[in-house]
DNA sequence: TTGTACGCGTTATCAG
DNA sequence: CTGATAACGCGTACAA
């Protein structure tokens, strides 16, 4: 009977509503959301799983996220997969056994059948960043390519030719489409593209400082880099530091991410800015929606994708 | 019988363990999570409620304790209090109402009336970064005071006098202790405190934008500023960039948090370090700790105090 | 409108 | 060592 006036639910008259509220406060009664969860096999928490919340695009997009989950009552647990599908498989089984109502997966490269599993059986996903194809997941994405495409295409405009990229790893959709975006301006202004001027990243800070290195030993360097996230700028600006070269004198530099050190920086860097606190509360729109629709069926959610902007500062100078 | 051998717990022979194995293979039989919760009253969940993960320290810091959770089969409940004593209530009701076998916290300023009440009732608390006097409560944090005594000590070893501070937020131990080291280090060379010199910066990026501001439009503005936090060293910093003032000939500075950036800063940023991702590790060992110990009780844990280190970069120069 | 009894999937207990 | 059975606390169906 209390359980009809708490929970809301069934009938009941105002008079023993009266009555059980006083007794609930009198108790300091709270509902055990175990016992609820196991009842009506809802938990009120949603997975996510990124690769690393130690970087800008991350945080802010799990703060999206989050301040928007809270709003709604719902608890977020966060697990980082480093980019080791291993991890992502372990980190996915014990958010499934933890039931979490929904699922937010950026998924990692390489074999992706854990993830198809999941996606076949009932648990709303959804992607964020990047996608896997042939599944009917939707995502919140930004347009990588677009936006690797402007910011070389401002390298070129500047009269640069000798144009490196650093990339990320091969396989992930959005290292894949930034270079797509490169190669694309570079065609479309009839500028040959070199395998020496295209260096693996691997997304680590590491080892664009490696690459940074091998293409400043070059007898022929670039005059300019288009590096292709936060952990790697950071590599990047250094190998240059440590080489003495001017930004953007000797050597412009782009990056993607823009995260808030980018314009404290001297000179302040010229990045590819992607909304990532927007991108978290979608995602979490796009979670509530599905799970609110569990059952109904029919509705097709439409991938969002969103245009970054470049944001034009003073590390890529003026025109040549 | 089943759930003896798959929980693995009281008696049954290997030929039935063999059997119950194979049955729970086949069926891919998983444990239900909830209803274990429901009847073990553990969660294996810790609740964490800091400031802004958006933040390089709680980042770092967090990362350490879900590093260290994973491995013990834990998760990870993550709240932002953003500072307000509102937000710290309401996220630690929802923490407790989801049974958490564990929290950490970083108490806010203000009214800590509600988490000392939890403090006495039988959840394992740890704090981080900073604590409540009168608790018996652990901590893991570092000696700030010393920490601001060495930068301010730093500081007027180069020579410099007219020593400008960029405080926190009053009444949380972090801010106070930092100030006051500030304050013994002057003491200690004789150097009067004067008030036009300390600022409100409540550990915000604009609050400390304005306040350096201020100071720069001074008749005799100081040779040096103490900044202490990251966000307020960002503020700082843009201010220091707006007003045209090169660092470190025009003005000194030194900033308490060491991100990442603060090396590709040009100068590159002397700062104080605190071991961040550590900190989020011993954290966790320590309610891990008190989970372990519930009801043998004895056992009482030391505060954790840890010893910030200050990085020599170039943004106070040399002897003037 | 109210009371009650059952089941969610575990773990724990108590006879066999 | 095994099998049956009672809780854990909630939601709900069904009978009153």
């Amino acid at each position: 009977m209390a359980g009809r006036v708490l929970g809301n639910y069934g009938y009941y008259s105002q008079a023993t509503k009266r009555k059980v509220l006083e007794a609930a406060r009198a108790l300091n009664y709270t509902p055990n959301v175990i016992a609820r969860s196991l009842r009506t096999r809802l938990t009120k928490t949603i997975g996510v799983l990124i690769s690393d919340i130690t970087t800008f695009f991350w945080t802010t997009l799990v703060r999206g996220l989050q301040d928007k989950a809270a709003g709604s009552g719902f608890s977020i647990i966060l697990c980082n997969s480093d980019e080791e599908s291993k991890n992502e498989r372990e980190y996915l089984r014990t958010l499934v056994e933890r039931n979490v109502d929904g699922l937010v997966i950026s998924p990692t490269a390489g074999n992706h059948s854990y993830v198809k599993r999941l996606a076949r059986s009932e648990v709303p996903i959804v992607f964020v960043d990047r996608k896997i194809r042939g599944l009917d997941v939707p995502s919140i994405r930004v347009d990588n390519r677009a936006g690797a495409h402007e910011a070389v295409m401002h390298l070129i405009g500047l009269g640069h030719e000798r144009i490196a990229i650093i990339k990320g790893i091969d396989g992930i959709e959005t290292s894949d489409e930034r270079f797509a975006g490169y190669v694309q301006a570079l065609n479309e202004r009839r500028i040959p593209t070199r395998d020496t001027l295209v260096k693996e990243g691997r997304f680590r800070k590491d080892e664009a400082f490696a690459a940074t290195k091998e293409l400043l030993r070059m007898r022929n360097p670039p005059s300019a880099i288009f590096v292709c996230n936060e952990p790697m700028i950071s590599g990047s600006i250094l190998a240059l530091k440590e080489g003495g070269v001017r930004i953007p004198e000797d050597m412009a530099v782009i990056g993607f991410d823009d995260p808030v050190w980018a314009s404290y920086m001297d000179p302040p860097l010229t990045t590819v800015s992607q909304p990532s606190y927007t991108m978290g509360m979608l995602a979490f729109d796009y979670v509530l929606a599905q799970i609110a629709n569990t059952g109904k069926d029919g509705q097709h959610l439409e991938d969002v994708i969103l245009k970054p902007v470049l944001v034009i500062r003073k590390s890529c100078g003026a025109l040549r």
